[in-house]
DNA sequence: AAAGCGTGGCT
DNA sequence: TAGCCAAGCTT
């Protein structure tokens, strides 16, 4: 007795895989990472577009390739140019391994992009997925892709009723199974084209779809309910003490982030959370006391900034300081620099500083 | 193996 | 406004 998740519509795969690379050869999207052929450009699209829209990473990549047109120019520059460069693009890990990957790559693979599975996997920053997608894009392998597109499109068209993070094995089964041998590179890209173009979360264009009669979603029209979402916790919220601290000849001090976790190796104006019972200015005294080791006055407010992060969501609380006593210390950071407003434009900041800058800007030095 | 990790767009 | 979602990987 066949179930709505195993039968997988009674098609051919061949019928299957004709349907989709027609459509695919009249619909598909022209994407800049698609005229090349080149490993290394094709790796920096894949990881670009990792959790991220195409439309985003389009000027990112190109500014990329014409900062660093080859691996051992990437390889050679800085970790602060190459964070610089992700400015604005989040998940800065992917900039972080991007960079070591390429450094592997010159001292263990002769700075040739490896063609083997394992060796591509193996580096930083590659999975599972990442790796079938830039060895099939590049060198026409077939290796099975698995991305947030791909899992929506066959757990549509397989029906399947459970969460996709509960039957990532079936899921990889059915990509390796349906992956075209004679064209894996454009079957690839023919399925990330499906599920961002036609089969969208929110409103598929089943008209459209070169699978519509294969679709045990539409056919049984749970295409709305498939792919079935899990359920998330509500977001802690954080409120925290930001100094913008001025010293005498008009600069501020910044400090560089730890090179791991949250916003690794980004710059940021110093603080820290204001525990209960707190008010914003004690807070950002004692943070500037615990993390730097001097004394500064709070002064006029700046500005609040409401961000949401993945795992949590902030309001910053800004303040102008003047900077009284002691020398700054990197006692909970990795670094730490006085700049005039201008030289701020120079370093790699995360989003939800960018407008203290700009604020910063806007404001001038303190009038008192 | 479950949690951590950014940001922009849309509802 | 707050939540959801998007070409996942690492620890």
């Amino acid at each position: 007795m066949p179930t709505v998740q195993d039968s997988g519509g009674g098609y051919p795969l061949p019928a299957l895989r004709f349907a989709l690379l027609n459509w695919y050869q009249q619909q598909g999207r022209d994407l800049p990472w698609r005229h090349s052929r080149d490993p290394y450009a094709i790796w920096v699209s894949e990881i670009m577009l990792q959790q991220t829209q195409v439309a985003t990473v389009i000027p990112y990549y190109q500014r990329w390739l014409a900062t660093f047109p080859t691996l051992p120019d990437l390889a050679a520059a800085e970790l602060e140019t190459v964070l610089k460069l992700w400015q604005g693009l989040g998940y800065y890990a992917r900039a972080r391994h991007l960079h070591r990957a390429a450094q592997q790559i010159m001292t263990h693979h002769a700075g040739e992009f490896p063609r083997s599975y394992e060796a591509v996997v193996a580096l930083p920053g590659i999975g599972r997925s990442t790796a079938g997608a830039i060895l099939s894009a590049a060198f026409n392998q077939p290796q099975p892709i698995l991305d947030g597109n791909v899992k929506r499109v066959l757990a549509r068209l397989y029906g399947l009723t459970v969460p996709p993070k509960q039957a990532e094995a079936q899921l990889w089964q059915w990509s390796a199974q349906l992956l075209c041998p004679q064209s894996p590179r454009d079957f690839n890209q023919a399925l990330m084209d499906l599920g961002a173009t036609i089969c969208t979360p929110r409103h598929p264009l089943c008209h459209a779809c070169p699978w519509q009669h294969h679709c045990l979603a539409h056919r049984h029209q749970l295409t709305h309910e498939i792919p079935r979402k899990m359920s998330r916790s509500p977001l802690p919220h954080k409120k925290i003490g930001v100094a913008v601290i001025w010293n005498a000849t008009g600069q501020i001090l910044i400090d560089r982030r730890p090179p791991t976790g949250l916003l690794g190796g980004l710059w940021e104006f110093p603080g820290g959370k204001i525990e209960p019972n707190e008010t914003v200015q004690e807070c950002i005294q004692r943070e500037i006391r615990e993390e730097l080791g001097i004394e500064i006055r709070v002064g006029e407010h700046l500005i609040d900034i409401d961000h949401a992060y993945t795992h949590f969501r902030v309001t910053l609380h800004v303040y102008y300081c003047q900077h009284l006593s002691g020398t700054p210390q990197p006692l909970e950071c990795d670094a730490i620099r006085w700049v005039t407003p201008e030289e701020l434009e120079q370093f790699p900041f995360p989003k939800a500083n960018t407008a203290i800058i700009q604020a910063i800007h806007e404001r001038g030095r303190p009038t008192a």
